[in-house]
DNA sequence: CGGGATCCCCATTGATACTG
DNA sequence: CAGTATCAATGGGGATCCCG
């Protein structure tokens, strides 16, 4: 009976943890803002732009934002002519790489998967 | 040079995966209705329901048909009085078990990040 | 170049009620 | 219990222009 309750518990926490991610992770386009960042180390602005495919100035500058609100990643001005701003993973942001390679490698398969059939 | 140019399109690569990933777990709630499923194994409607916090019947329904056209679940009708529905991982689905339980582990790690800022 | 501001539409979602 | 149907609203996000 107690041991039924802990499982109910630690399912609700495990729940919980999960959309305690998918909070920080939610919207069209941060996983994949995030995954640019992360594979290339650094990258500008353009760049980013560039690599989510069908990504809008705004809608990055947005995802942007909140991401360093979230503490993942760090951006740094650099003094060049024209400016040009960079972004990185913070260690905290770093700690996603893991999830990031598992969705780099899930895709692959699904993608091998929905092809197959 | 090649050396370079294979780096970007390796980049490419990874970068759809991540999209192809996301694709199939995008909405609101997916990833939640998902946990919900793999951490239970068989799970009924009302359960995820009740799992899955502030989702609507509706929407349920809605993310789980397109889950199971992506057949990442079974569904399974139970000849019971009143008829009552099993949802469970196909082995495709369960293939996103570690998925699930790196949000998870993130999930309480970020939560401790959060809290103590 | 890297964004901010504004306008605006329609898809996503919620609420509620109904059915087999 | 496990959905469906319908209506309504809101805000996500696209397009465009502007600015330092």
């Amino acid at each position: 009976m107690e041991c039924i309750k802990d499982f109910q518990q630690e399912h609700k926490l495990e729940m919980r943890a999960v959309r305690d991610s998918m909070d920080v992770l939610n919207g069209k386009w941060k996983i994949a803002v995030i995954s640019s960042i992360c594979y290339y180390n650094k990258r500008r602005f353009s760049d980013i732009l560039h690599d989510v495919e069908g990504i809008s100035n705004k809608m990055l500058s947005k995802e942007l934002k909140e991401l360093e609100l979230n503490q993942l990643i760090k951006r740094t001005v650099l003094d060049s002519q024209p400016v040009s701003v960079q972004y990185e993973l913070t260690e905290h942001g770093l700690s996603l790489k893991t999830i990031i390679t598992n969705l780099t490698v899930w895709g692959i398969e699904h993608r091998k998967k929905i092809f197959a059939t």
